[in-house]
DNA sequence: GGATCTAGTTACTTTTTGATACCTACTATC
DNA sequence: GATAGTAGGTATCAAAAAGTAACTAGATCC
């Protein structure tokens, strides 16, 4: 019998910081949701133009739990029809550096795998 | 019927980067899987015990899947009875800095949201 | 020869997710 | 008052993902 390793690489925490960003960068659409938002704020039909293939529900859903999050700001412009705008947040401009790093990573897989 | 507006910001990328490595790094579990394996070798039961609650059936699929991606490394060591080393192989080091820029922006937010 | 360890596999069920298509409410313009 | 543009909502359905539980198969130990 071979002794079995014990050793805890490192204590997963039960709010692992990883599940945590996760939780909110998780789901179809989101990080993307998230990169053009920070470009530039953007309006719903906007969005929606620049994500081929959402639906409104999906973006409405996604919009709505980033707000509530704390990472997307909605605010409602004073045009006629009202356009509501949605830009990133302080708390959203954190997670840039996180989607920037999986985009850099994905350039490298395509460098590599062809 | 009058002309709608499509000023596209930007080109429709068919393979975006991010999707790329989201389709990698997607899916429940990937991502602490990646996480252990970066610190250090684990084989197939180590890693069991490391995600609490995976099940073996996920963590076969994961496994495979990241396999045939290229990105992890399975070795069938000459013990009795046989085990199986599971690394990283160097494509997949290259996802380290996003999963660790994830990780990051994990613990800020939980300074930021308490 | 029965228990135990290894690394899975298989069948089934449940849950979650997202897509499709259509509908609402408001406003301004023609 | 019909039409178009704004930002969504609803209802239904299909598919994908993940969980549960039981099971396989070879080897060693007692």
């Amino acid at each position: 019998m071979i002794a079995r390793r014990k050793n805890k690489v490192e204590s997963p925490p039960v709010n692992c910081p990883l599940s945590e960003c996760l939780s909110i960068i998780g789901g179809a659409w989101t990080p993307n949701i998230i990169w053009y938002l920070s470009a530039q704020s953007r309006r719903f039909s906007e969005l929606k133009d620049d994500l081929q293939g959402i639906s409104p529900k999906v973006l409405t859903q996604r919009l709505k739990k980033l707000e509530a999050e704390g990472v997307v700001n909605r605010e409602v412009m004073p045009t006629s029809p009202p356009t509501v705008e949605y830009s990133l947040t302080p708390l959203g401009n954190e997670l840039k550096p996180a989607i920037e790093a999986i985009v850099e990573v994905g350039h490298k897989l395509k460098r590599l795998k062809g």
